[in-house]
DNA sequence: ATGTTCAGTATACAAAAATATACTGATATT
DNA sequence: AATATCAGTATATTTTTGTATACTGAACAT
């Protein structure tokens, strides 16, 4: 297990290993933006054609969903499966590193959960 | 443990809790943008003081460690104490929340660690 | 031949996030 | 009196990210 608080770097001690960063920074272009979760969160329960991503992330434009897609390929996130039938049907599915990001969505879970409890602790009685 | 696969919502079976949600949101505004994490892994390290965060920060302006540090505080993520002293000297601490974010940030990494050698697997040798 | 579905693309625009550069005001030092 | 340090603020601009709206082209279905 990687310990963050050993590797960030100070000026006298161990510097953060550069593959550590590299990981992570993979990691935080797999979680941030608008859309990236939710898609993975309708891919994870097992939608995996263009349109019914479509309808059943809400309010997301085709442009948008096209482009996430596109980066979660190229990132290995997903794999994109061009079945020549007639009509045409292409399915995204989750690899496995997309399918272990939950686990990374777990630890962001717990910490927010965890993080409400120690602030709601510390208000005054009046505003809780 | 929260289980992210068993909650994100389908529309038939269970939907993710909001407070799952709000949770989640939480940590990604703490993990997303440029400088929150940077700035942590300084704070992490005993780096406290607006001029050393400075320094220790590459390339951040005063202007985005102003910004970054006033988010942060409203999020009970970092503490700011001004010691009257002459002159006056700023601290700027992490909570307990702000340390054990730690805890999300290796999840992080251990995920892009694994994720770069599933991707390495599967490259043609001639690329490797 | 007209309309429908699937899987997107094209163009323009708006909003959010980050940068560049300069400045402030209080106190202390030389 | 001039200079330096600390802890920022002010204004303008650029870059990145996301939105709006309309369109394409292939293959059926009526």
């Amino acid at each position: 297990m990687s310990d963050f608080k050993d590797f960030i770097g100070s000026d006298k001690g161990p510097q953060c290993p550069r593959t550590y960063i590299l990981a992570l920074t993979d990691t935080l272009n797999v979680v941030s933006g608008k859309w990236k979760l939710p898609i993975i969160a309708a891919l994870l329960r097992g939608v995996s054609r263009f349109k019914d991503l479509l309808d059943s992330t809400e309010k997301i434009t085709p442009r948008m969903l096209s482009k996430e897609l596109k980066e979660l390929e190229m990132n290995s996130i997903v794999e994109r499966k061009v079945y020549n039938q007639t009509p045409v049907l292409i399915e995204y599915r989750l690899t496995k590193s997309g399918k272990d990001i939950a686990n990374v969505i777990d630890s962001m879970i717990d910490w927010g959960l965890v993080h409400r409890t120690q602030v709601i602790k510390k208000l005054p009685e009046s505003l809780s």
